[in-house]
DNA sequence: GAGTGGTCTAGACCACTGT
DNA sequence: CAGTGGTCTAGACCACTCC
């Protein structure tokens, strides 16, 4: 009754020697016999010990890189990774951000979103943001319902832990240039981080949202995102993009957000209605 | 004005063969000089072009399948990625389910979530279901709030499209063994695919649920989900933890889904409440 | 059977880490 | 400077695909 799902580690006969090792090493990991955070054997010990040549050894170890069970550090050794301590991300932020637009100016200024996801306060916190312009893609186009090459107004935000080098997440925000426009304010990187955030800066123009749609996909990093993120082989992003509908229906803002797969749990609830019985 | 980001694609002089060789096709790639679904240059012609030893080829077409870029197939050639059909997978489905707890038998009989989601009815899905029980593990017996070594019944489902080979998502559903017992029909897997779902299983023994958390993160497959989802190098999974909670507070059920990174977006929609100015 | 990618060897030399 | 991983060569042979 149960083994139809099971039999897939079927021992490959002859397989090719890399993947035996490498399936050999995994299963002593899985077994205990290399704790989180200890290093393996050497490569010059893999090679005596299976008696194969140094790229097979390299081959095998990598194919376990890839899978993200260990990782390997030039001169030091390879060592089985340790999973890193999550950041949640809920979606109830929106709503707790909404509620805090009407609040003081000094009351707003005391805490954002990311804060209050992490648990950090303000101070453990550093804020990057640079604006400028691009025009819209077909993709953004499409989203916002206006016409290829209209003005967007486009925001990158990095966020970080100032114990941690690597940023929490890579964010690029779009909002269309002539309504953002409408409170010149907002045309100024030198303004953030905005007390309130984006609902507040949105407030300011007359825009109150109505729903947020989120979007989420997996994929490996491209270059550039493990470079910022401090990725390591054998990691994925979570690749989000937040669409911000306004209460007249209007989609008001976009952002393409990027999150280390490793380090981040994205939550969600979904309330459901009750039977009326 | 748009500078910092963008500068980060820097020519590493004296770099790596193998990142030179990477960074080139890349760039061909993204110039749109190989579109996707065609076949680039083979590894010979590769090695007298860039006059560098078959392995080194090999190591920078690697990266490329790392990344997700390309994708090589023996004795066919490598190919530049197509991106793939996306299927979502929207949290209304939960709502949408529990509205139809009520319904008839025949009426529920017709469609289930998954259908809803992809768009496909009954006729194109094929269910596969299997039970059996295991005990709580520390994680799952946290989050049932039970003792450890509790009896679970555990469910493993596979849903695959019948014009594919490979299933949409590979979902493992606990629920405390004692609490499906109360109806027997539940701890049947040949009464799957269960018309109306697992919130109609649940009703059958007096659960009603409240909310529906998801966690969702993301990584590299491991070796039994690449080979079941089909998933090739260079592609990422979400690993998604739903927890369905009564009206009582209890959790009643716990599944962790897998889905193909590649080929799933998961949708959340947070309703925002009205200012009430 | 020609074409193309996959595995493997044996060994040279480079680059980073820590004592 | 010793230890350890990273890059690269030159070439042999295997395995899959498609004509």
């Amino acid at each position: 009754m149960d083994s139809q799902q099971q039999t897939r580690t079927v021992v490959h006969k002859l397989a090719k020697q890399y993947e035996r090792i490498a399936d050999d090493l995994r299963a002593k990991i899985r077994a205990g016999e290399h704790l989180p955070g200890d290093r393996i054997p050497t490569e010059d010990a893999l090679k005596t010990h299976y008696k194969v040549s140094a790229p097979t050894i390299r081959h095998a170890v990598g194919v376990l890189e890839a899978e993200g069970l260990v990782q390997r550090q030039h001169g030091r050794g390879t060592f089985v990774r340790k999973p890193r301590a999550k950041v949640q991300r809920t979606a109830e932020r929106y709503q707790w951000e909404k509620d805090r637009v009407k609040l003081s100016d000094e009351e707003r200024r005391t805490t954002g979103a990311t804060e209050r996801d992490t648990g950090r306060d303000m101070s453990a916190l550093e804020f990057y943001a640079a604006y400028d312009s691009v025009f819209a893609n077909a993709d953004l186009a499409a989203v916002f319902d206006v016409s290829e090459g209209t003005k967007l107004l486009h925001r990158v935000y990095r966020t970080r832990l100032k114990t941690e080098d690597a940023p929490l997440s890579l964010i690029d925000s779009y909002i269309v240039h002539d309504v953002a426009a409408r409170n010149p304010d907002l045309l100024l990187a030198d303004n953030e981080p905005w007390p309130g955030g984006t609902q507040h800066q949105l407030y300011t123009i007359g825009i109150e949202l109505d729903h947020i749609r989120e979007e989420l996909t997996a994929r490996p990093p491209t270059v550039d995102e493990a470079q910022q993120l401090e990725l390591s082989a054998g990691t994925a992003v979570i690749a989000l993009r937040k669409i911000s509908v306004a209460t007249t229906g209007d989609v008001v803002e976009v952002s393409d957000v990027v999150l280390p797969g490793d380090r981040t749990v994205a939550v969600y609830t979904t309330q459901l209605t009750r039977w009326d019985d």
